[in-house]
DNA sequence: TCCCAGGCGATCT
DNA sequence: AGATCGCATGGG
């Protein structure tokens, strides 16, 4: 909140531009994952019972490597998972992108994301001018909710998952998989394991009976993140391929 | 054009 | 508990 980086490659090289040793050290590297061992989580991964015959999650850890999963703040995090509901990525950015210019303190490059005081004091009316369409009502509650206190997401950090999930459930436009996004990607908790409908299908194909990530114990959160993208990655290829070259 | 998207809430059985 | 449906909107 209140820093932007903006980062290109050259190469293999990773360039960030107009950032500081002591910002990057303060801010950016706890947000991007660089403080976490990740040699040690993926061992722990690696040793987990039956993976090693696993031969799906492991090309799914193979190709997923370079994923970190991201320290961001819990507020960002449930409004953007929040309006992501029964929605396309793209038009998600949008949505974001929009709530931004127009609530949004003005950065050197671009805009903050809005505080929950700024967007508390907009109607559902301004939110579904912006197209955010029936989550326009969600977001509104949800921003007094944290404006006035009544949704403390601090507290409920300090949380163990489940009952994190709980808290944050009750909130009305938070279900299971939204809230197990805010824990995981806007929390720290490593053990909660998103699933929507593309860890369903992976679940059903790989997994048969199983309805959870606890097979994957306490980096359930990860092993969910290498799947999606494997999953994601299998779906592409395959529509690729239907037209025989690819072009379309 | 028409289908559908990184769900959720309401309303059934 | 589990299955089904409507939802606002716009990207592809």
């Amino acid at each position: 909140m209140g820093h932007l980086l903006q980062i290109g490659k050259q190469g293999e090289k990773i360039q960030l531009y107009d950032c500081s040793p002591e910002e990057f050290d303060k801010i950016w590297k706890e947000y991007l994952g660089i403080s976490e061992d990740y040699a040690q989580i993926r061992s722990e991964l690696v040793h987990l019972e039956g993976i090693e015959t696993d031969e799906h999650f492991k090309q799914a850890m193979e190709m997923g490597k370079g994923i970190r999963i991201l320290r961001q703040p819990a507020f960002e995090i449930l409004i953007s998972f929040l309006l992501s509901q029964n929605n396309n990525i793209p038009r998600i950015k949008g949505m974001i992108a929009r709530l931004c210019e127009k609530y949004g303190a003005p950065l050197a490059t671009g805009f903050d994301f809005p505080t929950a005081e700024r967007l508390a004091s907009a109607s559902e009316d301004e939110f579904r001018a912006l197209g955010l369409g029936y989550r326009a009502s969600y977001l509104q509650t949800v921003a007094r909710a944290v404006a006035d206190g009544s949704l403390d997401l601090q507290e409920i950090a300090k949380y163990p998952t489940e009952e994190a999930m709980q808290a944050l459930c009750q909130v009305r436009g938070i279900g299971p998989k939204v809230a197990s996004c805010i824990v995981l990607f806007g929390m720290g908790k490593g053990d909660a394991f998103p699933l929507d409908v593309w860890v369903k299908r992976i679940l059903q194909k790989y997994y048969p009976g199983e309805k959870d990530g606890s097979r994957f114990g306490s980096h359930a959160g990860l092993a969910q993140q290498y799947l999606f993208y494997y999953e994601r990655y299998l779906s592409s290829e395959i529509k690729m391929g239907e037209n025989g070259n690819g072009q379309s």
